[in-house]
DNA sequence: ACCAAGTGTTACTTGCGGTAACCACAGTCT
DNA sequence: AGACTGTGGTTACCGCAAGTAACACTTGGT
């Protein structure tokens, strides 16, 4: 018997048709945002609904699945930004750059990463309701720990390094995340005043600039 | 006739009525988490669903009320601190004390407040369906807004001043928002430590700080 | 006494996540 | 050949939550 063979086959075979199954999803979600039911994502791939379940479990697997396929590749391009050859300050220009070119090119599919909608938590746990954190979309947990670590292996804060890496990390992807947000709706000034304008701020000016005239300043 | 009074009377007594209500969809969203049911929150406040939709007209805007309050309560809470008379930095640190030390005590309101769920927008708009950015919640947009007003007002920052100011304070109102909503899952560390660490961050530190041992640092 | 308006209810519709049961066809074993 | 098994597919259903329609009860003004 080929059973090795033929269960290899099938492995692969159901492997393509689960990337197929994605890309349906993926436009579904980037026409009709991140509330897209399942049957119009069924409908999109040209099947029915009871086989997205069999390849995903529910909905929160298919949109984890989903959001590692887009994270992934924000990441891929922010380590590229992150490992440039500049001094410090063109990186963290080059990488805040890339982080909002991709939300402007694609604000549909950062909608969606963003969006926490189902945590799906396995933990029923019925005891006392208090589940208390983890509410934050995974991108953002995702883009701050892996900046935090990238703060930590190259920059030298002195003792407890590691630990301020990491906030800063964390601090850091949530003001990108935030401003850009902000500014993908209100569009008030260029991508480049943006950047400049955070890195700014990264940088000090807040302490170094003067008060304005009377009382004392923030 | 009596009709001016009674009509007054009436709408008082509505308006206390609505407050009530908001304090039963209080509890129950600090129970059940923000996806409590109309159904749970009629239940807890002893009437049935109707009632709720005729009062707030349908999910999103008992929400919206419901948010509205918390966030009221948040903003005064960080007025006073910004408003302290101190150096900067001082009323930095102290702002973002107040930030976490509300988050920290009511993880639930805090997680509710964040959740952008059912944004509600009353255009269906069928074209294009590109409708874009807003998609935060609506809390970061308005402490955003508030901060970048605060730091125009008082913070002289030469050449279009306001513009910066409004990219600052949403950046600064992300960063303590991400790093805060990280801190309250993992805790790392404590409160102080991480309000000292931000501010840090803000004061430059990034910038100043000398690389690690080989290659060129972050 | 009667009308109007506001407060409340029950019972329904619609739509979505999720599942059970069933169908059809490949290849395999005897 | 013919029964056996597993896999990709379907229809039809359940449960549940949002939102609504239509109907009842009080209450104050005329």
């Amino acid at each position: 018997m080929e059973t090795a063979r033929s269960a290899e086959r099938q492995r692969t075979a159901a492997e393509s048709r689960r990337r197929e199954l994605l890309e349906a999803a993926d436009r579904v979600v980037l026409r009709d945002g991140p509330q897209a039911s399942m049957n119009a994502i069924a409908a999109e791939a040209g099947i029915t609904k009871p086989i997205l379940y069999r390849h995903f479990g529910d909905k929160g697997g298919l949109y984890r699945a989903l959001a590692k396929r887009h994270t992934d590749a924000l990441l891929i391009a922010l380590r590229a930004a992150l490992d440039a050859p500049a001094d410090r300050r063109e990186r963290v220009e080059s990488t805040l750059d890339t982080y909002l070119a991709a939300i402007e090119a694609r604000p549909q599919v950062y909608r969606f990463l963003m969006h926490p909608s189902d945590n799906a938590d396995a933990a029923p746990s019925p005891e006392q309701g208090f589940d208390v954190g983890r509410h934050s979309a995974p991108l953002l947990r995702r883009l701050g720990e892996e900046l935090g670590q990238v703060i930590a292996e190259r920059v030298d804060l002195g003792p407890d390094s590691e630990q301020m890496a990491r906030i800063w990390g964390h601090g850091i992807v949530g003001m990108m995340h935030a401003a850009g947000d902000w500014w993908l709706g209100d569009r008030p000034c260029s991508r480049e005043r943006l950047v400049s304008s955070l890195a700014d701020l990264l940088w000090g000016r807040l302490a170094e600039a003067g008060d304005r005239q009377g009382g004392p300043g923030f």
